[in-house]
DNA sequence: GAATAGATCCGC
DNA sequence: CGGATCTATTCA
């Protein structure tokens, strides 16, 4: 069945976690979520939101169920899924995924964006009640591990990475 | 206005 | 390890 506003609304660990095995269907495409990292605003120093709200963070503070994409280094688009109530901020990055018919396996949030073509176009959707992208859960259940996550500086201490272990 | 760091990836 | 190459944010 598909995810709604309920799911993302809760914690953003748990939503990270639990979003580990779930199908995203983008463009009639159907990815299973291997990997996410959690971004909490508050008490998180790699947050792009934890310096308060800005006008790219602004999504963050907005209700859950919203897309947030970002342009970095020049090159890469990063997709995030909003969480928690509207006013607090913080955000899943998905960082990994695999494309089931296509059986590609897509590691990294650059590399994710640059295959379904996601860009700053997709910033800012709800994705509750979209046809174009939605989650899904199959009911699969993925042993998951939790390390720091990847390309911070700050906050490494936090085990807010989560990662599918079994195949799937 | 200028400087700089950045939730990345690829090739050497 | 450095380059690609844009942008949001910070500093003067």
């Amino acid at each position: 069945m598909t995810l709604t506003r309920d799911f993302y609304e809760r914690p953003t660990l748990e939503v990270a976690k639990s979003l580990i095995g779930k199908v995203i269907h983008f463009q009639n495409r159907q990815l299973v979520i291997t990997e996410t990292e959690a971004y909490i605003g508050i008490g998180d120093p790699a947050c792009h939101a934890a310096k308060g709200l800005t006008p790219r963070t602004a999504v963050m503070f907005g209700p859950a169920g919203f897309t947030y994409v970002y342009f970095i280094y020049g090159m890469y688009h990063c997709l995030n899924i909003v969480t928690e109530k509207e006013g607090t901020a913080a955000a899943v990055l998905i960082r990994g995924a695999k494309d089931m018919s296509a059986n590609i396996y897509l590691n990294g949030p650059g590399k994710l964006c640059k295959y379904l073509n996601i860009t700053k176009e997709h910033n800012n959707r709800d994705i509750i009640g979209s046809k174009e992208f939605h989650v899904v859960d199959k009911n699969l259940k993925p042993k998951i591990i939790c390390t720091p996550r990847i390309g911070i500086k700050q906050g490494r201490e936090l085990l807010w990475r989560f990662v599918a272990v079994q195949e799937i």
